[in-house]
Parts: structure tokens; C-alpha cells; sequence
DNA sequence: TTAGGTGTAGACAGGTCTGTCTACACAAAA
DNA sequence: TTTTGTGTAGACAGACCTGTCTACACCTAA
């Protein structure tokens, strides 16, 4: 599954193309970074077509960011699953993401960064996304130590971040998996 | 100290004004919703004096970064050293920065998520300045511990972005405090 | 058959952005 | 005394931004 860029299917509704095509562009080159005219462009569309789907850029990125916490946690747990879901699937999974060439980092974390005061909601929007990660992460956890998720999230998001400055992701992935040795296999 | 908002000195400079205005605006609000011309107003300033000091947007970006890692790593140092200067140091300095009411992050972080690609060599600079945030955490480690530096980093990065969205920096406290535990303190 | 929903192209208004330019002033150094 | 560096106010160009508007077309369900 490509989690980065958006395949468009070919019957998609006009407003399913502007969707679609703002996640590639959001994600890619940042929220402020891509004007309205540049969506409107690539997918396709009248203006005011857009305008009837989304009545303004916040209200677009409002369901860009909705969207890519569907996309993206589909993509997490599912991927989670293939790694065998528990524990020792996740430095794998994320290999797989930071090793994505069209990786650029948490989707909410750069919007929050980019729209702090300028779009109503969006720590609240950034805050469910980082709970469900983090639920998901308890799930891959025994009983005795979901405690220990809320830690582990921590240690992920700090992964994300230095991996979209760091050339190359190997040396954080061997700190997250220092950390998930030292709380959860040593006991 | 105050971190956050640089108070500019009766007798400073144009230049100096112009750099310390940049820094509290840049800061607080994001180096892409911050316009010239707000720095140029809030400055004092005329427009060619500031054009004659910085040639473009991004070199004042460029030297805002600069400063801003000083600022910074003066900051972290001493409100390290007035802690102990130990380990048990990093979480009540954490919880200082990050109980500021103009607590708004990573500069570095921030920037490279608004400005990837449009300001080149900006993943480098974040580098330098999270190596050097790096040895300093080192220093903070007996020379035994000195090869978890990394995976703290990774922790205290993760807890700077957390802090950035969470309402009350608590928790996110707690879970540093609590990957402190598991790797220095137990062994 | 008619009304409502969806679609098209593209001009336009009004704002903001960066960066250039003119024209003037003062002080210190050569 | 003349040049150089530093400072001032503010108009302007040209690009880009969001959002509105006109005018037209097609399909489907009531």
C-alpha cells in the first residue's frame, strides 16, 4: 500500500479527485506551501466545484487531515498485522514508513506546527490522532504492560521527527528498538 | 531567563532589533505567517535597512536559526547545571520550558516542517542543533551510560511535539520520567 | 417536464507577499 | 572636505493567495 501518495481511481467523483489529490499535495510540500489553485489544477476541477465541496482551505484541510487519519491508520495496523502484531512488529513497521521515499514526517505534527492559531481545532484534530496510535501500540502489548504504551508513543513520535531530518533512519530505529528492549523485554 | 520572547535593549542596533523582533515573531507564530513587513513595522525599522542587513527572507531565517540555537543551548545548559547536572535534571528542566506560557515547540522542528525544501540545508541545521543537544544530554550520563544519549534525545523529542499539542504537559512528563527509570536508574 | 444536483472554463476583486527604488539625513573616517 | 556607512519614510512592481461571479451543460428523480 502506498501511504504517501494517493492513486486516483479513474471513475472517482469530483470530489473524491480534490480530496485525493490534496493529500498528495498536503503531505508532500506542507498545508500553507499548496495553494487552492494548484489543487484545483491537478485534480481537475472547476472552481467551483471546489468551492461547492469545500467551502474554504480550512474546511479542505479540516478533511484532508480527517482523511489521513483513516489512510494512515489503516495503513499502521494493518501493516502491524503482517509484522505479527505484537511487540516486535513495530521498529519493522516503521522501517517501512521512514524508509518511504516520499516520507515527510507526521501529517499532524507538521500541519500543528504550520497552523497553530490559524486553524481552530487542530491540536484537538492532532491530540485523537495521537491517541489512536496509541491505542494501537497497547494493543501489540500484553495485558501486564499496556502501561507502558503512553512511553512507547512517546519514543515513536520522537522517531518520526529525527527520521525526517536524519539522511538516514537506521540509527533511530536501533534507539526505538534500545527502548522497547530495556521496558519490555527485560521483564 | 526568558526563552521565549527576546526583550531588545534600549541601545541596540537595527540589526539586533531586527534579529531579536524576528526571533519572538518566527517563533510565536511560525516563520511563514510572519511577513517582512511585520518584522520591518515591529522593529522599527525603514524597509532598506533591513534589505541592506539581510538580503533575503530566508537569510534572516538562516540567522534567526543561528541565534535561536544559542538562545537555546544557553538556556538548556544552565537550566541544567542549576538542576544538578545529572540526569535527574533533564525532566524538571522539561517541565520549566515546557509550563511556559510561550511554549511553542521546537524552533527546529517547526521550521523544517513549514519550510522543507524551500530553504535549503535547513535538515542540516536541525541536525547540528539536535547533536548538539544531544552531547549535552551526554554530559548529564556517567561515562558508563554514555551510549543512551541517542535514545534519550529520541525520548525528549518525542516529548517536545507531545507538549506542542497536549493540555496540560503532565503525562507527557511522567512518561519521560518514566523511560529515565527503566534505562539509567535500574542498571 | 421541471427542478435540483453536479459538472465545466475562466475572469475578477481584494488582499498579502517579497523585494526594489527614490530621496533625504547624519556622523565618522580618510 | 569628501567619501563611506548607517539610518529614515514610504511608494511601487509583480507575484501569488483565497474566494466570488457569470454563463452554460448534463443527468436523474419527482
Amino acid at each position: 500500500m502506498n501511504l504517501s501518495t494517493a492513486v486516483i481511481p479513474k471513475n472517482a467523483s469530483a470530489r473524491e479527485r480534490i480530496l485525493l489529490t490534496a493529500h498528495t499535495l498536503f503531505y508532500r510540500d506542507g498545508v500553507r506551501a499548496t495553494g487552492i489553485d494548484r489543487v484545483i489544477a491537478e485534480s481537475k476541477v472547476a472552481k467551483v466545484t471546489f468551492y461547492r465541496h469545500f467551502p474554504s482551505k480550512n474546511d479542505l484541510i479540516r478533511e484532508f487531515l480527517n482523511y489521513r487519519h483513516q489512510r494512515w491508520m489503516a495503513w499502521f495496523e494493518s501493516t502491524l498485522q503482517h509484522h505479527g502484531a505484537n511487540i516486535d512488529a513495530l521498529v519493522p513497521t516503521l522501517a517501512q514508513w521512514f524508509n518511504d521515499k516520499n516520507f515527510r514526517g507526521c501529517a499532524f505534527i507538521n500541519s500543528l506546527g504550520e497552523l497553530n492559531g490559524l486553524l481552530p481545532g487542530i491540536a484537538q484534530i492532532t491530540r485523537e490522532h495521537k491517541q489512536d496510535m496509541t491505542k494501537a501500540i497497547a494493543r501489540l502489548l500484553p495485558k501486564t504492560q499496556t502501561h507502558l504504551a503512553e512511553a512507547i508513543a512517546l519514543v515513536v513520535d520522537g522517531a518520526i521527527v529525527r527520521a525526517q531530518f536524519e539522511a538516514d533512519p537506521k540509527a533511530t530505529l536501533v534507539a526505538v528498538e534500545q527502548a522497547l528492549q530495556a521496558w519490555v523485554k527485560l521483564r
